[in-house]
DNA sequence: TATGAATGAGGCTTCATTCAT
DNA sequence: TATGAATGAAGCCTCATTCAT
């Protein structure tokens, strides 16, 4: 069923991955201007500088590739969450590589946002992508937990698990909302974001739980 | 130019209104659940109860519907925005209604976040749609900074401009993080997220700016 | 089978043929812009100034107008031909009608070669058309001989059957000539023309016939 | 833009080149029978023994067809003109092409007044056509002028420029009168049309100018 | 491995024609 | 008589996918 081939020698199979590469590469560029269902094979072939056809050998179909490219994404994520101390360092980041996007454009492994609406608007057709998205909501989450933990050991503060669970949904509904705030608004200032968010994101303390068991 | 003729008689119009509207929730259906470009003129005419055909009679072509959809969307968020009275308030009202389109899925006239995305990602290609969400912006912006302003007022805080367009861009950013968040994870508590925001919103307090000229 | 009622009042007889003119004039007008195939009948209904459905009222389909408006050209031939006394005197007639065309473009009743062009080109598809066009090639015949044979009576010239046709089938080449000429040449200079014809358009002469038998 | 890839191996090229002809041959019988807009992509593809999808490899649309053989008609012209000596033979080898026409039909490659008329048609729709229409038309007035040189040469008359360009255009007048007569009287009788050519044509002759400045 | 020719399905749109009112 | 809503067929074109080479 898989396309590419099992077997073959070290060599080959290095081809094979490299080949993939660049062909998710070519993918991603195509799918971040014009959407997954605007971009035709042939031009995602063009820009992989291979025929349309030979694609079929690394990918069995256009909706593999995109899966690929929602897989793809993950790994981003992963780099970003990986070695942040506290939930402002991660904020940051996040702005980083916005407006990275914002002034560079398309850079081969960095994070899209483009790309991240059509594969987050997909994962509502395709059952695949849903799960894909799911998986990574859930690594996301243990990510964004462990993050505040660090910051309160980090502080001296001990959090009860509800309000850290509480300070890591905030802090995902603040991280997709720079992104989403990203897209839609194309003279964001970065600098006013970066100010709002650090002068008014809470504190870490220790106080009485005021809303209840969660 | 406009394929609705301007002229005809009162019932006529009144019809012609109907078919559109019809026509507007058949697409709205579709396009949320396959995305703009997966959804036909066939089945939306299917769905609409009338022939692919005789849609051209009321919209001049698929890009038009998406346009109004978009126009669309705008209004609710407007019926969203007034008379709110708090950042609080808004958020749980947008919660309200995020948890309603969960349980009942699509409702004319209700928000729909698929659709939402679908919009956002669409401006990306469309110059028209771009400008559309840009004006929706523009008003979302403004009404932002009117509720942080009346909340202020009612808490007798004095707030200063710059302090005041930073909540109202982070209010921005949840509102968005929360829409975002809703569609990613299909199992979102929303109990959850309403406690996160009531206990870690931040008051709006008269203090010294920490963070320098914004 | 004909869409036109056969009873009806003297009244409504007659208003039925003013309907029937006012479609054809309308139809002529969309025809000569746009051609056959790509005037609709939307159009022709709006410039008549009437739905297009009502005008299967007056006209079965839409061929049976084309077939309507290749008949009219016949008479427009008829009127152009009527009380001529001369081969040249035809020839400046029918430049002079090319010439108004070309200054005033469209007007109801007067000839258009651009609908002379598609009415033949028509008749190679539809053999109604082309039984039409025949039928009208043969009174053209029959119109130009008589010319040709008044011009000799009153040069006093005794011309042979065989010149006779000679000289009748050379002006009808002359005459499509022309015509022709003037849709593909949107320069072309009439008074040139006119000079051409008028120095170059051989005498009626008893000569002795130099081509064999005919 | 064009649909032809520019590079490719020699074969593939000669290949493409091979099915841009196949297609061309197909259009080109199609549009005779039925016209540019009767004809449709379907029934050319099905007569040129490929899918309609196909064509669009080698045109980039169907008015690119259309331009092709407008384009190719030129030719057909260009080689009946050359190496003509004078008018009358000219007009003979116009007379052998249309009754050749008449007799055998399509033929690649052959002169086919049905759409030469199908172009003049279209030249009033399309400027790209009308562009190309005109340039033939100035090709051809050069051409004619030329032969009408030669044989003024050959007779030993010399030829003012006035009545020069009068036979030019007399000449120009009668090919295209014949080759119109020819598709509206399928009797048309081609014996007698080059009787009449040969007996009536006037021959060059050094006389005063009758007729004024031209 | 790689090409690019080829297809068939499907998409958007137009239009002649019919019909209820 | 007149309208204009409605349809179904067709038209042009694109594209994911397959396959011979």
């Amino acid at each position: 069923m898989s396309p590419m081939p099992i077997g073959g020698s070290e060599k080959s199979r290095a081809r094979a991955q490299a080949q993939r590469a660049r062909i998710l590469e070519a993918a991603r560029e195509c799918f971040s201007e014009s959407g997954f269902h605007g971009a035709s094979m042939a031009r995602i072939g063009e820009r992989a500088g291979m025929s349309a056809g030979l694609i079929y050998r690394y990918f069995a179909s256009k909706a593999e590739i995109i899966r690929a490219i929602a897989e793809g994404q993950r790994e981003v994520r992963m780099r970003t969450m990986a070695e942040v101390g506290s939930r402002l360092e991660l904020l940051e980041r996040v702005l980083d590589k916005l407006s990275e996007w914002r002034r560079a454009g398309l850079a081969p492994g960095a994070f899209d946002p483009a790309l991240f609406l059509e594969v987050t608007a997909e994962a509502g057709r395709d059952p695949a992508i849903a799960a894909l998205v799911g998986a990574q909501e859930e690594q996301a989450c243990a990510d964004m937990a462990r993050i505040v933990e660090r910051e309160a050991l980090a502080a001296g503060v001990r959090l009860p698990p509800p309000a850290l669970r509480r300070h890591a949904l905030l802090l995902r509904c603040l991280v997709d909302g720079v992104i989403l705030r990203c897209v839609r608004d194309p003279k964001l200032d970065f600098a006013q974001v970066r100010a709002s968010l650090r002068s008014l994101v809470p504190p870490l303390e220790e106080r009485p739980d005021q809303s209840g068991p969660v």
